[in-house]
DNA sequence: GGGACAACGTTATGCTATAACAAACCGAAA
DNA sequence: TTTCGGTTTGTTATAGCATAACGTTGTCCC
């Protein structure tokens, strides 16, 4: 894959947000920044590719996407961590929950291809802003 | 809240599929065996309540509903396992793997509120039948 | 009865995502 | 360098998912 003018407009977009943006979000931003206004499969297909490559995932639960800032998320064992309060997203490694749901899923057997897990709730940040 | 006619009647054709079935799914299914063709929110309120009481289940990666089959699952710590080849959707306790999210939350100072983890791959029995 | 609240109807709208086909671009081999 | 094949993007149209706003009806309890 080549990472195109449109593709790393659209990559910039989302990497420039802390929180998950929706399609449509990137769509607005980018035609406030250029001349023109996109197709919005012109920017899904941007963020397909993106996605393909991991340098962009999808926030499953609200239907929108956030850049990934790790290394070593090409082998997609992280957890997806989506504060409520400020919207932003972070991930953290998550290879023992990740093993335990593997275990889970052999003794089903249930041979897994895509495992997604994402928490809702509150990041440090916001609960130490709220306790103060 | 109160299971009203509505509400049965949505249910009934969420738990009779073992899949997920979309909203407008529903919507279809109800106006052929109803005289009337309910109005999309409606079905959305009603999926709402159902959901919110735990008697069905959002397959968020396929913005689809599921009803849930296990009596204790209130607690909300089920791994949804989804066949990408039958489309069949099941759950399964996760106490361990979930007691693993929870840790890894607790050590980022994240405040989980609500988690969710979904499995996408290939059923015990699609597999055999692939085998056969 | 009358007040409070839950449930549902009606209308309209907005957000999310893809199908189908054409044109432009780009690298490699003839 | 011309031609070929594959990738990327544009254009147009449409399908699928979800909720806002407001009014009406139903239910329960005092």
């Amino acid at each position: 894959m080549r990472l195109t003018p449109l593709r790393r407009s659209v990559l910039a977009e989302v990497a420039g947000s802390h929180t998950a943006v929706g399609a449509y979000d990137v769509l607005d931003r980018l035609a406030r920044k250029e001349a023109r206004r996109l197709a919005p499969i012109s920017v899904y297909r941007a963020l397909d590719s993106l996605v393909e490559t991991g340098m962009v995932h999808r926030l499953e639960s609200r239907n929108a996407f956030f850049a990934c800032h790790v290394a070593h998320a090409s082998d997609r064992r992280q957890i997806v961590l989506a504060c409520e309060t400020c919207s932003a997203v972070a991930e953290v490694a998550g290879e023992r929950a990740f093993g335990e749901i593997g275990a889970t899923c052999k003794t089903a057997g249930f041979n897994p291809s895509r495992t997604l897990v994402e928490v809702i709730g509150v990041c440090a940040r916001c609960r130490h802003e709220a306790a103060a």
